[in-house]
DNA sequence: GACATACTCAACCATGTGGTTGAATATTGG
DNA sequence: CCAATATTCAACCACATGGTTGAGTATGTC
């Protein structure tokens, strides 16, 4: 679904939710966790913690009082398969004749 | 630079401007062109386009009172490059044998 | 029970975004 | 010259975003 690439581009669209997403590729976190890293506030974190769960790049699992985060990458493969699409642009060649596979986004 | 990426995912993130790329790359086209699809205005497709000429998606050459538009792929390229960076993790049931490899810190 | 910890919710602010309409600027064609 | 065409610029609107501070809600610890 289109919606689902919107929501996916845009979370990554900001260079802390991507840092984010850098962070949980090396392991679950707690909210705090994530947020040490960072020199805005705890507030702003979590803010930006939901962004990226609605697009679908973390799962939150409650234990207790803390929040574990971890990395959901399915959302970055759709981005991927979409990015490809246009691959044979890449190289700035110019072929204007590569203009076969063309569906809706 | 992180700035370009930011433009980029977010140049992406709205479906008229993915259909935009989507139209270009299937060849060049003049502004009229592009906004024939959409069921916006030309100022709004206008300001989209220049939405992805900031991103670099696009390369504007100027004929006469026309301007004519050209898909430049690198910024997409560069998303590639990001994403690819945690194709690991893309198969969900890798998910975890990621984080417990990266488990240093 | 009392206090600290982990987090979210709510309100606010400044700025950006996607859309509109209306006017301005160039260029082309009769 | 004049009119149509191609496109941008400017102002406006509603809403989203990224940040703040302050309060609220659980949960853990003493």
């Amino acid at each position: 679904m289109a919606a689902a690439l919107d929501r996916s581009f845009a979370a990554l669209s900001d260079p802390t939710r991507r840092a984010i997403v850098s962070r949980l590729a090396r392991g679950p976190a707690r909210v705090t966790d994530v947020a040490a890293r960072f020199p805005i506030s705890l507030n702003a974190v979590s803010k930006h913690l939901k962004v990226l769960e609605r697009a679908g790049l973390l799962r939150r699992r409650r234990a207790g009082r803390e929040h574990h985060l971890e990395l959901r990458a399915a959302p970055l493969r759709e981005i991927a398969r979409w990015t490809s699409r246009y691959e044979r642009f890449w190289n700035e060649k110019l072929d204007a004749l590569g203009a076969f596979l063309e569906e809706e986004n």
